[in-house]
DNA sequence: CTGGGGACGGGGCCC
DNA sequence: GGGGCCCCGTCCCCA
């Protein structure tokens, strides 16, 4: 919606199977992830679509590998004259750009970023410090999303499933590296992927 | 090949 | 309107 950037939708084979939902859920200001039924076995309800709006375009995007979807070339389209991306909103192209600008350096190692808390978390390589704890094991982390994903180790359900294998993995990224690295290999070519998607 | 963790990037939301 | 925060995600490395 909002974001008018290309909504790469083809992350992994298609016979890589999203997970149902799990709750990922952390409110903000906890630092403690719940020790409690962090990932209810939930209900098996299909999460509609594994790749959220601000899904990473990532690097296919820059390699170009990005498929256009509409709207891309209406006359509204922007480029990035710093990386090419291409933007219908402005706002968004806005927000792109300081992506370019690399005004936060580390004073340790001199490595930059384009935000703040992107330096904050590099700072926490050098000293060390670990505010993200979890409730389950104690392990400590640096970085919210990697206790998210290690929450995601302590769950027993396997909510991400290829299609080819049947194999499950408890995190998206396993699947990824399964499907990449092990089961397409030597598997018969995936079907072409269906017509697509809800756009256009 | 799988499981796990570290580091980091992009974009949306909230204040 | 801008900055900070958070979420989602990827890549890489290692056991």
């Amino acid at each position: 919606m909002a974001t008018a950037a290309i909504q790469a939708n083809f992350s992994y084979a298609p016979h890589c199977l999203p997970p149902s939902s799990y709750d990922a859920d952390q409110k903000p200001g906890l630092e403690l992830a719940p020790a409690e039924p962090a990932y209810p076995p939930a209900a098996p309800e299909e999460y509609s679509d594994p790749e959220s709006p601000q899904s990473s375009l990532s690097a296919r995007y820059f390699r170009g590998e990005a498929a256009t979807h509409r709207s891309l070339d209406s006359q509204l389209a922007r480029r990035c004259p710093t990386c090419g991306k291409v933007y219908v909103s402005m706002p968004a192209m806005a927000m792109h750009l300081l992506t370019h600008d690399l005004r936060h350096k580390c004073g340790v190692c001199g490595k930059a970023f384009s935000r703040p808390w992107l330096l904050q978390g590099h700072m926490r390589s050098h000293t060390g410090e670990k505010p993200f704890g979890c409730a389950h094991c104690g392990k400590a982390f640096a970085d919210r999303s990697n206790l998210r994903a290690h929450m995601q180790t302590h769950s027993a359900f396997k909510h991400y499933r290829c299609r080819q294998c049947d194999k499950s993995f408890a995190l998206k990224s396993y699947l990824h590296k399964h499907c990449e690295a092990a089961c397409v290999k030597g598997a018969e070519p995936p079907p072409p992927p269906p017509p697509a998607g809800p756009t256009s």
